[in-house]
DNA sequence: GACATGTAGTGCGATATCGTACTATATACT
DNA sequence: AGTATATAGTACGATATCGCACTACATGTC
């Protein structure tokens, strides 16, 4: 997704929001998605595919039922990723001991190189944002970090 | 256009979960569309249609550019979804007298039926989060705005 | 007015998303 | 053990998303 044309002659700014934690969550989300896509997109990635290769980058990486749980995606949508991504050669499948009809998923080091463009391109506009948050960065980092273990209890019903 | 020194723990830094408020804000977004999704089917709105059709049902109904640029999507999206909701009869284009190649849409009396329907179901599971997030919630709401002024001025430039 | 440039919205085509239905393996129960 | 049920992942098809290229109107400059 990308910005629309930044215009600055109406009020735009000041919108409300819809009033509710959950629809303002997710206009700011879209709002941070179009950033970022518009930052990232040199490096080939989109804002989705730039946090799953993030999440992959670390440790042994995951499955895809995993990756299902941890991003609120279908696991459909999922396995389309995991072609997708091995299409471009970016990710390997490990086959799981355990569990013999899953894998894991894992960066190749050719997928480890554009996530890490990407994250140089990232950088500064996240720079910006929790400059521009200031004090209240680590606070606001909290609270969603909250409001996410509230809405998966209450959608684990 | 602040260039903080390129550091190469970036995809230590960089990773959902950890640290990122851009990115904590995106996994937040996929769970509250994925609770919001669950609830308001029976209304047969999807989360980010209940979300337009809020906003459509205060005041004067928006024109696509403004929707645009509420929700941070393409116009093309937007364009889609005027099709879409015309097609059900929940929204009537209002042509626009200061600019002749524009009109405002406006939710017809059954698309302000089925959005209130969808309130109704979407109404207990708001409740229950408001209620877990307790008297944070205010906050949490504050910051959520804070945040996106933030990211809109950044985008804007 | 004439002209340049900017903005509102759309058609179309490529690709992404995700529901339904399915296979294969794992786990629980008797 | 044998059988039921749950879970991991996928194929496929319907629909959604959005970039590109375009038209129509608006606004600014001379």
């Amino acid at each position: 997704m990308s910005n629309p044309p930044a215009t600055h002659k109406t009020a735009d700014m000041l919108d409300p929001g819809l009033g509710n934690v959950l629809f303002d969550t997710w206009l700011v989300s879209r709002a941070a998605h179009s950033l970022i896509d518009d930052v990232i997109k040199p490096a080939g990635l989109v804002a989705d595919e730039f946090a799953i290769y993030s999440i992959l980058s670390r440790g042994e990486g995951m499955t895809p039922s995993e990756l299902s749980r941890w991003m609120s995606a279908p696991a459909t949508t999922v396995s389309s990723y995991v072609k997708r991504f091995e299409r471009r050669g970016h990710v390997d499948r490990v086959p799981s001991v355990e569990d013999r009809r899953s894998y894991r998923l894992i960066l190749t080091t050719e997928g480890r190189a554009v996530h890490r463009r990407a994250g140089e391109l990232f950088q500064p506009a996240l720079a910006e944002v929790d400059e521009a948050l200031g004090k209240q960065g680590p606070k606001v980092h909290l609270q969603l970090l909250e409001l996410r273990r509230v809405i998966d209890a209450i959608a684990a019903r």
